[in-house]
Parts: C-alpha cells; sequence; structure tokens
RNA sequence: UGGGGCGUGGCCAAGCGGUAAGGCGCGGGUCUUUGGAACCCGUAUUCGAAGGUUCGAAUCCUUCCGCCCCAACCA
C-alpha cells in the first residue's frame, strides 16, 4: 500500500496518538479503518478521569470517521452491578458521545474465550495450574528474581483439556485450579511470567447469572474482546504499558482473530485537590460520608451534572489537558475555568442575595413599587429580557456594605453612592444596629433622576450591586460545596485519606432571597448571580422553594 | 534499573537538527450598569544535569540525577 501524496494543507500538530492512528492510516493498516472503545469495568460510576478517556477514544474515531464501541468489561462478577451499567451509559450519552448499535459486554464473548482458551491448551501454549494462590505467588518471584516454573507447568495437554472441562462444568472449588499461560518464568516482566488467564469463581454475573463458575481475566479477556470487535486501536491508560507483550502475545498466538489491534497507553487524569480512585469513591458512598455517587461534591460525572457542570465544558476540559505519557496534575482551576467559560455564553442572570442585608430608601414613596424590564444576558438579547420589580425596602449582599471600607472597596459605605444595577443610584445615609452592635438595616436615600441606572449629568459610580426588592422577594435554598479534600496530591494518604475530607465542605445558606423571576425554574437549569457565581437548580427543588447548587464561583479579585 | 515509562515556565502542553506554539494561572492596561465578561500587552536567552557531535542541539550520542508503574485467582 502506498503513501498517499502529502495534504495540501501543513500537516496540523498532532499529539502522539493522532500520530500514530495517521501513520497507520497512511500506510493502510487495518484497512484504513480506525476503531476505538471505551472499556469501563461496571463496579463503580463514571468519573472525570473516565471523561478523558472517552472523549479521547471517541474522539480519536469521530476525528478519523471511525467508530468507537461502549463495551462493558464486566469479567468479575463479585464487583460489579447492574447499577453501573447503567449509569455508565446515561453519563457517556450525557457527555455527548453515541455507542450508536455498538453496545458489548465481555461477557458476550464468555464462550468465545473459553473456546480460545481451549485452543490455547491443545496448542500446549496453556496449562492448568492446581498450586494455591499463595503458592502461585511465591512461585512468581519478586521484581529482582526470576520465578520457578509450577510443578503442574508440564502437564499434559488431555490432562489441561480434561481439567479445564471439568473447571468450568463445576467440579472444583473455588481456588482449585487456574488456567495459566505458559511463557516464561523467568521474564524480567513479571506480567510475562505464566499469567493466569481463568479463574474459577462461584459468583453470580449481572448478566450470565450462574451459567458460568470460571471466569477469564481481564488480562485475557481484553485483547481478545477487542480484536472479535475489530478494534483497530486500543487507547488504555499507563499503569498497563507492561502488560502491552503479554496483549500481543495473546494476539499472535490465539489463531483466527479478526484484526490485529495494537494498544497505546496514555497519562490518566489527576486533578489537583480531587480523589479519582474509584475504591475510594466507593468507600465515601458506602461510608455516608457523601449523600451518594450524585453528590454535587463527587468529581463523578452524575456528581458534577447535578452541580451544574455542562457536557460542553467538560468536553473543552478534556481537549485543554491535552494527552501525552507524563505524569500529571491538572489544576482544578483550569475546569473550573471551563465550566464558567461555557456558562458565561448561556447562562440567564439573575439577581439573588444569599446573605440579606436589609436596605431602606427613605426618599422612596411607602406602598409604591415598580417594574423594571431588564436583560436576562448582557450580550445575547435572544435570551430575552425579565420584568424586575422594585420598592421601598430592598436587600443587598451583607458582603455589599462595609462600615469602614478599606481601600479599592467599591460597593456601599456610609456616605457613599452606588448603583442599584438596572435600578438607581443610592445613597449610604445611616447604619442601623441593634443593641449586640450588629448592623441590621441601611437607610439610604435614591435620586429619581437615575432611573435605569444612568445619571442624566454624567456622574459616575464605582460599584454597581445586585438586590432583591423585599416585599416581591422569594426564599431559597443554596447549598455552597466547597473543596472536599484539602490535600491537593490526588493518591496522598492511601490509608487515611478520609482525615483529607474537608467538613465544612457543604455549607448551606437558608433565607437567600431571590427575584420573582425565579420562583419557578426547571430543574437542571443554571443561572449566574451576578457577582456571585453561577448555579444550578437542584434535581430535587421544589417549585416556589428552589434550591441551588453553586456550580463555579465567579473570579472576584476583592476578598 | 530486575524490567517498563517519563522529565520543556506555577499547572498542562506543542516541538522530532535551524535558533522555545498555545491554554490555565499570574502581572499591567482599555472598556464596562456584574470588581464579571470582552479586548490589548507582559510573563522560559532556555528545555532535569553535565559532557560530546555539529556552522547550528529541547531535538543526535554518552554519563549522571529525579519521578511514576509492575510481584491480585482486580481492572
Amino acid at each position: 500500500m502506498s503513501v498517499p501524496p502529502p495534504e495540501s494543507d501543513p500537516a496540523p500538530r498532532l499529539d502522539f496518538i493522532r500520530e500514530i492512528v495517521t501513520t497507520d492510516q497512511a500506510a493502510g493498516r487495518h484497512e484504513g479503518r480506525v476503531a476505538t472503545r471505551f472499556p469501563p469495568e461496571p463496579n463503580g460510576y463514571l468519573h472525570l478521569g473516565h471523561a478523558k478517556s472517552i472523549c479521547l477514544n471517541f474522539g480519536v474515531a469521530a476525528e478519523f470517521s471511525g467508530t468507537c464501541n461502549l463495551r462493558f468489561d464486566d469479567t468479575n462478577p463479585v464487583t460489579e452491578d447492574v447499577e453501573y451499567v447503567r449509569s455508565i451509559q446515561e453519563d457517556v450519552a450525557w457527555l455527548g458521545f453515541s455507542w450508536d448499535d455498538r453496545l458489548f459486554y465481555a461477557s458476550d464473548y464468555f464462550q468465545r474465550l473459553y473456546d480460545c482458551a481451549v485452543q490455547l491448551i491443545q496448542d500446549g501454549k496453556a496449562y492448568v495450574d492446581s498450586l494455591t494462590a499463595d503458592e502461585i505467588r511465591e512461585h512468581r518471584g519478586t521484581l529482582k528474581e526470576p520465578g520457578r516454573e509450577s510443578p503442574y507447568r508440564s502437564r499434559p495437554v488431555d490432562e489441561n483439556l480434561d481439567l479445564f472441562t471439568r473447571m468450568r462444568g463445576g467440579e472444583f472449588p473455588d481456588g482449585a485450579h487456574v488456567l495459566r499461560a505458559k511463557i516464561d518464568m523467568a521474564s524480567p516482566n513479571i506480567t510475562m511470567r505464566d499469567p493466569v488467564l481463568y479463574r474459577v469463581r462461584r459468583a453470580h454475573h449481572h448478566r450470565t447469572g450462574d451459567d458460568w463458575c470460571l471466569y477469564p481475566m481481564y488480562d485475557y479477556a481484553h485483547p481478545l474482546s477487542d480484536a472479535f470487535e475489530r478494534i483497530t486501536h486500543s487507547l488504555c491508560t499507563l499503569e498497563f504499558e507492561e502488560h502491552r507483550p503479554l496483549y500481543d502475545w495473546l494476539i499472535t498466538h490465539v489463531r483466527e482473530l479478526p484484526s490485529q489491534p495494537q494498544q497505546i497507553e496514555f497519562a490518566r487524569l489527576n486533578l489537583s485537590y480531587t480523589v479519582m480512585s474509584k475504591r475510594k469513591l466507593l468507600h465515601l458512598v458506602n461510608e455516608g460520608h457523601v449523600h451518594g455517587w450524585d453528590d454535587p461534591r463527587m468529581p463523578t460525572l452524575s456528581g458534577v451534572r447535578r452541580r451544574g457542570f455542562t457536557p460542553e465544558a467538560i468536553r473543552r476540559f478534556c481537549e485543554e489537558i491535552g494527552v501525552a505519557k507524563r505524569e500529571n496534575l491538572i489544576d482544578v482551576g483550569l475546569l473550573e475555568f471551563c465550566v464558567r467559560e461555557d456558562l458565561n455564553t448561556r447562562a440567564p442572570r439573575a439577581m439573588a442575595v444569599l446573605k440579606p442585608l436589609k436596605l431602606i430608601i427613605d426618599n422612596y414613596p411607602e406602598g409604591q413599587s415598580e417594574e423594571f424590564t431588564v436583560a436576562n444576558h448582557p450580550d445575547r438579547p435572544e435570551l430575552g429580557t425579565r420584568t424586575v420589580p422594585f420598592s421601598r425596602e430592598i436587600y443587598i449582599e451583607q458582603d455589599d456594605f462595609m462600615k469602614e471600607p478599606p481601600k479599592k472597596f467599591f460597593r456601599l459605605a456610609p456616605g457613599r453612592e452606588v448603583r442599584l444595577r438596572n435600578a438607581y443610584f443610592v445613597t449610604c445615609q445611616e447604619v442601623i444596629k441593634d443593641a449586640n452592635g450588629s448592623i441590621t438595616a441601611l437607610r439610604c436615600t435614591y435620586d429619581p433622576a437615575t432611573k435605569g441606572g444612568d445619571a442624566p449629568d454624567g456622574r459616575k459610580v464605582k460599584g454597581t450591586l445586585h438586590w432583591v426588592s423585599a416585599a416581591h422577594a422569594i426564599d431559597a435554598e443554596v447549598r455552597l460545596y466547597e473543596r472536599l479534600f484539602t490535600d491537593e496530591t490526588p493518591g496522598a494518604g492511601e490509608s487515611d485519606f478520609l482525615t483529607q475530607i474537608n467538613p465544612g465542605a457543604l455549607a448551606v445558606l437558608t433565607g437567600c432571597k431571590l427575584e420573582p423571576s425565579l420562583a419557578e425554574v426547571t430543574s437542571g437549569a443554571r443561572y449566574q448571580f451576578e457577582r456571585t457565581g453561577y448555579f444550578c437548580v437542584d434535581p430535587d427543588t421544589e417549585i416556589g422553594k428552589p434550591v441551588f447548587n453553586r456550580t463555579v464561583t465567579l473570579k472576584d479579585s476583592y476578598r
């Protein structure tokens, strides 16, 4: 096959995976096809780390007009569950990727995999070992010393066949025998020291029920499943790098495979202040440290979805972080940037006061009110307008007032004039305190000439506050999800990672005041509360009293 | 080194012998009815280190240093 002529456009910059795929395609390998797969084990919910893999696998396929399969690597029934296969499909679809009709399960191939194993036995390339797990480990040697061959290694083919058949037939208890590949017990690569291919496991499988008591290992099932599905490029994470020789060994020693897939490794995603280990996330769920896999503090896709992250933002994030082989620790700030950037273009703006402070406008007639028509988005008129009522008593944010303002604090202070967004200029005349000396309200005056927010005489104010009419405001609850973990190193404290949990990670603010337009909100809708951040209506919200989850904060330079 | 992988600014990441892309962050500025957004500038004489080859090296060679992974009948 000849190499096609150079493209008219200069070749784009390619990351190493794209370069491999491009080279393969140019060389006509795999008939020019590109087929990838995303192969999660259904033993937990998908998290942001999976998002990287999903975007990569589906992304490479799309880029090269290929296909990407969704395959459940369900070879270990004891850890797997249908709840997980359900949630995984939901999350992949939510992220925006489609596997069309290419939904597969490793368990679909159990019979076929079994037949391949029989063939390996017949070819003298696999044998039944009757050592115990401890003995096998002991025979495997150490990192620096070679292993020793099992006494059962030279078992005759017929005996292996007979034993393997009976293993399948359920004649032996768990652990009595395993099937091993006959490779090299002295290999410096421990994976190649006669890896276990099959183990007897009397466990109920979520799909095959009790049909099998013999289950294949990942190392065996994965390359063959790839080959069965005619995968061309099998993208996986770095820790499988030393498994590649075994992958290739199986691909070449199992006969009549429909394709010769190639395994390519990349570095997994590490996020600062974020624990991504499924084992640990499961622990958080099981021990009740969070309310479930979709708790908004969780780095799971269902968690960040509930928190208000968009699939577009996550995909953008996966683009930004790139794909390489070096160990990395991505700053969560980059993720938040992607979320902010996406939400900024689409989130309607609304005024809300999280920690209310009453402001009384003395020269505004008692009992009077008026309505302002304001834009839902500063740059996108197509998002429409809404009406916001204004009256004599309003709420502003406690943080928007300081009795003794430091330099560079431009919001309200005694004697200072600021703008109430879309309404009037007001000037603070008096601070009202209770017996304890804490501020309970502010008395102000407004300038009727500044209606709409502009002064006819051209005078400027440095601060613009958001506000809510006290008489019209609706009450809401806002949940502020802070950093769940306190250590920025994701793997830190294997045993004591629970000590890294920030006990104050969830703050619930009640008595928040919202403008009336937010009385009826759609579950999952996202808003930008001006000057505060982006918020998402929690799915369990009740109409009339919405519950918002904070998505990300705005970049606010004044602290 | 038993073996495998990786080292480019605070965090990612291009680069593949011709004289350090880009993004985040950070600093400064313009504009502004969100201190938001938008827009504009700035931010590695140097690519883990030291030698060497070359007119020329992040890119090639040698040595050294550092980090990650592997001894589940997990994936």
